[in-house]
DNA sequence: CCCTTTTAATCAAAGGTTTGATAATCAGAC
DNA sequence: GTCTGATTATCAAACCTTTGATTAAAAGGG
């Protein structure tokens, strides 16, 4: 377990990278699983591990803090934030552009509109020219909920944004609108 | 609706940031948002948006593609991967630090348990110094499939990271860790 | 040693997601 | 016009997540 304890002091010898996996957190985890990865398959691609696992683990971060923080205090939910989001910019239209451009299937924002519709915040209408499709709109409530919601939102995105200096976020963004575009070439699976 | 048609031709004049919602894609919704937000809200930070926009989007296509193409073919949900991935990478350990390392609350990891001790992919047991306590392992079988589970996946991460140049995918790093070191700064709140 | 507090795990209810099926409507071919 | 195939929305089952109890065991103070 390299730690040797005498009456008055404990001696830790750390190797290279060994951190005993109680302590690790799920941030440091990233560190720890590149390395042991590579000893564990030394075909592995260690740079794109990293890339990939910090990019999702960094989102994930920043995601629970937003809905945690700001939204279900609120009463709304990550997806229901998104959908009322989306409505509140491109206005009233149709659910099948909703649900690509909030980033769900069709069948996720059916169940998600039950509950935004029963509380009040949006309305589910049939289409005049196309008796198959919905046309959805925010309620006033809506409005208002996602005006509140949002300022709060945009609040806290501003203090995560203030760890990066301006040029460092121009980069950050630039080199993830890099990353999107090479996902043709990488033939991504998107969303139905 | 800026556009005039004449027998021949469709002129199309595009103001500044025009784009029907109809037209819009879960990614060029990011632009679009961002430009629609500064005109409702002049008071919103709308470098910070755009940043945390992007991040937010850009990895939900990354885990999306990962678990729809590698995981779910394989039988196993994102959540699943990511505890068996843990398990395997640091060994056998408390179902707490499981959890934290993993990136659940303590609950959500008992119901996920449930599913994968009935696929024969992890074992739980109570541990011996500390009889509240859960030790988990990995199985044969959930040591093979995360073996095969993980090249596959990290194939898939390398085909992603090929859209940047190897500084690029450094400065990323850098950047996102950077980002999350703020993080205590921002008081961000963390899972339980 | 007993009592209180903390900690580990689970349960319960409500909600969101996935895949795969079903019902209704539209659009194009004949 | 009618039939066939595509499109829109919903449903159903299985699963994961959240918050807020509850149960059981350990830790600490008196």
């Amino acid at each position: 377990m390299n730690s040797v304890r005498t009456p008055s002091t404990t001696l830790v010898i750390v190797t290279h990278n060994a951190l005993p996996p109680s302590d690790l957190t799920f941030w440091s985890f990233v560190d720890y699983a590149v390395r042991k990865a590579e000893q564990e398959l030394p075909s592995v691609d260690a740079d794109a591990m990293r890339m990939i696992l910090t990019l999702s683990r960094a989102a994930s971060m920043v995601i629970y803090d937003l809905e945690s923080s700001v939204h279900r205090p609120r009463g709304l939910t990550w997806p229901g934030f998104r959908v009322i989001f989306a409505l509140w910019l491109a206005g009233p239209m149709e659910a099948k552009t909703t649900a690509e451009i909030s980033g769900m299937s069709r069948a996720a924002l059916s169940a998600l509109l039950n509950t935004l519709e029963r509380d009040g915040l949006i309305v589910r209408e049939r289409a005049s020219h196309d008796r198959r499709a919905l046309q959805l709109s925010l309620t006033e409530a809506g409005y208002g909920a996602i005006l509140g919601g949002f300022r709060a939102h945009n609040r806290r995105e501003s203090a995560w944004a203030a760890a990066l200096e301006p040029e460092e976020r121009q980069e950050f963004v630039r080199l993830l609108n890099k990353l999107m575009a090479g996902s043709t070439d990488a033939k991504a699976k998107f969303r139905n």
